[in-house]
Formats: C-alpha cells, structure tokens, sequence
DNA sequence: TAAGTTTGTGAAAGCGCTTCCTGCAGGGAA
DNA sequence: TTCCCTGCAGGAAGCGCTTTCACAAACTTA
C-alpha cells in the first residue's frame, strides 16, 4: 500500500538509485532527471521510509530523555528545551519516566540502547552510572543534565549548584539573618550536595557556623519540606530564615510555617531555588534561585546532537543560577 | 560492531531462521537447539535491531503523542499517564509539542506518519482535524483526548465537560449565588464550549439569564483570566462568583480580584477547572473540577495500542469530572 | 587523435531481520 | 509396504532504502 521509492522510480522511467540520488540530493543526476523524479514524488506523494533508511545508515534520528518524572513541575521545562532543540535540529525525542527507580532507569536504557535511538539526555539520573558508563564505553552518546561532573565521564549541562547555594545564603545573610536553616535534598544527588556546599560557604565566610539542628534533610518534595520545617520548629529551634533546596520544599516549609501561626516573611524568611512557576504564584511569592531549566534542557540536546554528527570530546557547560527576589523574605531589623 | 542474527546463528550453529524462531517463539525448534542458541545469544549479549525488525514486520512499537505544551500545568499528568501505560505495553512515546500552531502540528504529523510511529495520541487538538482524519483514512491508528466527539472520526476520551460545567455552576448556585460570571476559553475548543455549555444550563435551569457581560473570553492561560477579571471589574460589572474553565484562568482572576482589594471567597466566590497542582497551593485554595488527567492519559494509551493490535471500531470513553471543595467559595449570606 | 576527466545512469549488494517454501526424518494409519 | 501427517531445520526471498561499482557518453587537455 504505501508508495516506496520503487514506485517512484518506476513511475518517472529511472533506476532506484538514481531516485536515491534526488531525494538526498547526492551524486550527479542531470536537471532534466530531477525534475522528472521529483514530479513523480510529487505525484505519488512518495515519503521515503525513515525505518529502512535506519537500517541502513544506522541513525533514527531520534533520541531519548530519561527523566525522573515529568510531572515534577521542574522538569516539564527543560523537556520543553529538549525537544524544541531537537526538533529545530532534526530529531525526534522518546520520553522516559524513570521516577528515580534504577530498575526502571535500566528497561528503559536496554529498550533504547541499539535500538531506535542515537543518543539519551539523562535529566538528573540519581542512580546506575554503571549503565550510563557502560552506555558510553559502547560508544552511545550520552549527556548528563544537572548532574555534578565527576561522577560521570560523560558530557554534561549544569547550573553552579555551588555558586547558587552560595547565592540564596549570601542573600539573606546580607540582609542580617544569622540564623539561617537550611532543608536540603538527598544526599545521593550532586544537587542537593552542592546546594549545601554553597549554604556552608556563605556561613563559613561571614564567621558562622551551622547550628545544630538548622541543617535538615529533606526529599525535594513538598512533603519534605513541610515535614522538616515542622521538625525544626517542634525540637524548638527558631530560625529567622530558611534556605530549601528546592522551591517545593521552601513552599513545604512556608505551609509548616503558615501552621503554626509564624509569618513569612515577617517572622521567619524563606528563599528557595529553582524557580518553578508556583515560586511566582504562592503567597508571599517565593524569593529563589532562578535555573534556566528551558535553556538547559536546549544547550543539552544541542550538545547531544554535536556529539551523534561529530564524536566531540567530553563538554560541560555551566549555566549559572540568578536570584530573583520576591516577597518571601524581610530583612531583619537590627 | 552490533551483534547480528548471523553470530548468533553461528556461533549456535543453526540457520539465521532457527535463531529467529527462538527469539520469537514461533514455529516449531527442538528443545536442545532452542537451548544452544539461547546459550549462544547471552553469551554474545545479542539485542535483536528494532529497526530491521520494524522494516519487516512494519510496527516499530513506538506512538506519538501530540499536545500543544507539556510546560503548561495540565498536560504532565496527562504525558505521564500515557507513557505509563504505554510502556506497560511495550510502546515508547515520542512526544511532540504544538503550542496550538497548525503548522508545526502538521509537520509533526508528517515526521510521524509512515515513519515512526503505529500510531498516535491527539490531545486537545485545536487545529487541522483535516490532518487527523487525513490520517485515519490511511489507516494510522488516532486517538483523540479531551476533544469533542462531533468534530472527529477517530476514537476518544474525554471527560464530560457539559456536566463538570454545570457542577461547578450548579455549587455557586447551591450557595446562594445569582451573579455568576464565567471566564471561558476560547471558542474553537470544544472543552471551552462545553464548559460553557454547562454553565448555562446550570443558570437556565436555575431561572436564571447570563447577565450581560458576565461571559467572558479568556485564553486558558492565567493572563486570561487576570485580563477578563479585571475587564468584568472595570466595566462596573460585580459578580458573587466566577466560574473560570480552567484552574489557570481561575487563578489570574483571584489576581485580579486581589489587585482591586476584594477578597476570595469572601467578597467574590471562585471556581475553577482541572485541579492542577497549583490549585491546592495558591491562597486561598482553589474549589475546582478535578480532571482525571492521569487516568485519561492511560485510558488514550490503552485505547491506541488496542486500536493498533487488532482494529477496534471507533470507540469513546466518557469520564468524569469531580468537584474539589477547597477554599475559594463562600455561601452567599442571605 | 589519443588519453584522460567529468557527468550521468543503472545493476546489484547489503543493512538485519521475518517468513515462506522446501526437504528430511520418524511414526502412525491403511 | 505405501502413504501421509507431524516435528524440525535450512535456504532464500524480500522489507525499502543507501551505496558502491561499472560503464557510457560527453568534454578536456596536450
């Protein structure tokens, strides 16, 4: 039923691959030719099939996101990226939802790996950089998204988790906060761990410590969010600023906070980070650190694509976090 | 490189067409030589090429799935749903956004059809339902989601936006409203006219007249929403209540209401549509009509894959909403 | 004019599978 | 014994392309 190029060929009286030679415009094939395969094309609204062509040049043009899970309100934009990357460049993408399961991260892999795809964008796989070495030693490109660099050998986009930790602290530090908890992510992901390198940072460098109990850790959830600021609060600590990791976490903490009849910003500050649309939405709105996840999720694809056309060596890009300030957070009278 | 049928068979020491009935169990092999060349497989970690095996058998186990922005808060849980249960069924997604132009919808449809793809999800399709039944005529497998029935031939699910319309209405007319605005969506979208329909219906049944100027055209998005309140407020215009289609909108007129210094649920009750995330976190939260977007996405993805495995007549799935009682509703005193 | 060189085209191999056809045993039924 | 199933396995065609390779005509160049 479908038209195949032997038809075509057929159609406008030339060989198969002088076809061939039109609709990949290779090799020489005289004006008059073209013009009568391409009417003959025309004619029998010819598509040439992706999956034979597959077969033999042993590229889908297309390419996986393995992600933890779409629903996540991070992760939509820099699916978003991916795929507008991808598709401006030619390619297709194959969405994975891993929920951060190994199991599932690994079907996943073994369903793409050698079958319809050239290369898999991990979004901050927590898990198996077994598979992802692996992947690489069998020459499949691979990039690692927000994922700290020396875990992986593979190339990498990331935002300075370190830098915009250091950032969110350095703000409310500069507005006279001394007492500043922080509720971070969990420990497996380069994330969380930098996020908190960043908070020790700025502690460290204006001459304070972490106080005991002010260092919690959450799950990146709102749940855990809520969960820890409750912890804190009901072991008795009174922080006048809170430092989440994420920005569901911070609105977590802001409901814990809401519970218990402390204000924010007025009793008690709060910046989170990432900036998801909710950041701008709750009540206060969220002051937090801004990553560019849409551009992320480009400069990834982008950078996958380069590497399928021409094997480039390892490459990291660092984007960089900003702060945006909302109402979330007060200075703290003197 | 890749390890072929042909070292397989080798190395078992079988023909090619041995090594393929054992791998698809089909046709008769002895239990011995079914044993050597399973052997022969693992040790050799042979994967049978998806491609090579789509050019023969014409299904590459893979749909396409078509929604206008994964970045917009209602469509993730839908995207997870089908990916769900696609993979459950052995099919990969390929995702594909549209931002609702026709344009690139079409050329999404053209990579897709006879290349990729065994067949696909439309969700809120707004445009070219010339494509889609295009597409059926060919015998592409389509399921539409969240698109009125009328406009296609292809199969469906949906949720029954007429009666979750007249819900919403119905609860502020329970309460004691009388001056009920409604915000809907645009009109070449069947669930904004649904919507409305059931919004009206409500109302007449009530005795009561859409007073003028009380139905409002938003856009789905939260500018909308904000712009149509504010519009309503300054022309004078002060309802009770407003009944928003969608959770976004809903959200931009609380905005709107706030700016203007009256307060939800006391001065204005509001109601919105699809109990989005964000609808349980903004302030107050949001009574709404809960869409089963998860489920809606597993039914499509189900319905698709038995469309595609046997050819099932046109078939429709009817769910339906819920309400949400949260917080952005007051009764009317009386 | 002889010997390239460029231009244009077709035949055929092959990508890695599935599937049909053929053939060969062995074991009942006639 | 003859015939015909049934179980088992190999050969080969073919899915729809790309890509050599060979060849022929037309042009250069010396």
């Amino acid at each position: 039923m479908p038209v195949t190029i032997k038809d075509v060929a057929r159609r406008a009286g030339v060989a198969i691959s002088t076809v061939s030679r039109v609709i990949n415009n290779s090799g020489y094939v005289a004006g008059e030719t073209r013009e009568r395969v391409l009417r003959a094309v025309d004619d029998l609204k010819f598509v040439p099939s992706h999956m034979a062509r597959s077969l033999v040049s042993r590229e889908t043009k297309s390419i996986g996101l393995i992600m933890p899970d779409i629903t996540n309100p991070f992760f939509p934009a820099i699916a978003r990226g991916v795929e507008d990357a991808a598709k401006a460049l030619g390619y297709t993408v194959v969405l994975c939802n891993t929920d951060d399961d190994l199991a599932t991260e690994e079907s996943y892999v073994k369903t793409l790996r050698e079958k319809f795809i050239d290369g898999i964008v991990f979004v901050n796989v927590t898990s198996g950089n077994q598979e992802i070495n692996s992947l690489l030693r069998d020459g499949m490109p691979v990039i690692a998204l927000d994922r700290s660099q020396e875990v992986l050998e593979a190339s990498a986009v990331l935002v300075d988790n370190v830098e915009g930790g250091y950032l969110a602290t350095r703000y409310l530090l500069d507005r006279g906060h001394r007492l500043i908890a922080h509720i971070s992510g969990p420990d497996y992901m380069s994330t969380s761990l930098d996020r908190r390198v960043g908070y020790r940072k700025a502690l460290t460098e204006a001459g304070l410590e972490v106080a005991p109990g002010f260092l919690r850790r959450g799950d990146f959830r709102l749940e855990g969010g809520y969960r820890e600021m409750k912890g804190l609060l009901s072991e008795g600590l009174r922080p006048t600023a809170v430092f989440a990791a994420n920005d569901l976490m911070a609105i977590g903490a802001m409901q814990a906070l809401e519970e218990v009849g402390l204000e924010v910003p007025t009793d008690v500050s709060v910046v989170g980070f990432d900036d998801i649309t909710l950041a701008s939405l709750v009540k206060p709105s969220l002051t937090t650190i801004r990553q560019p996840a849409y551009q992320m999720g480009q400069e990834a694809a982008r950078l996958l694509v380069r590497r399928i056309l021409r094997d480039e060596p390892r490459t990291e890009i660092i984007l960089r976090g900003e702060l945006v300030e909302r109402n979330s957070v007060a200075p703290l009278p003197r």
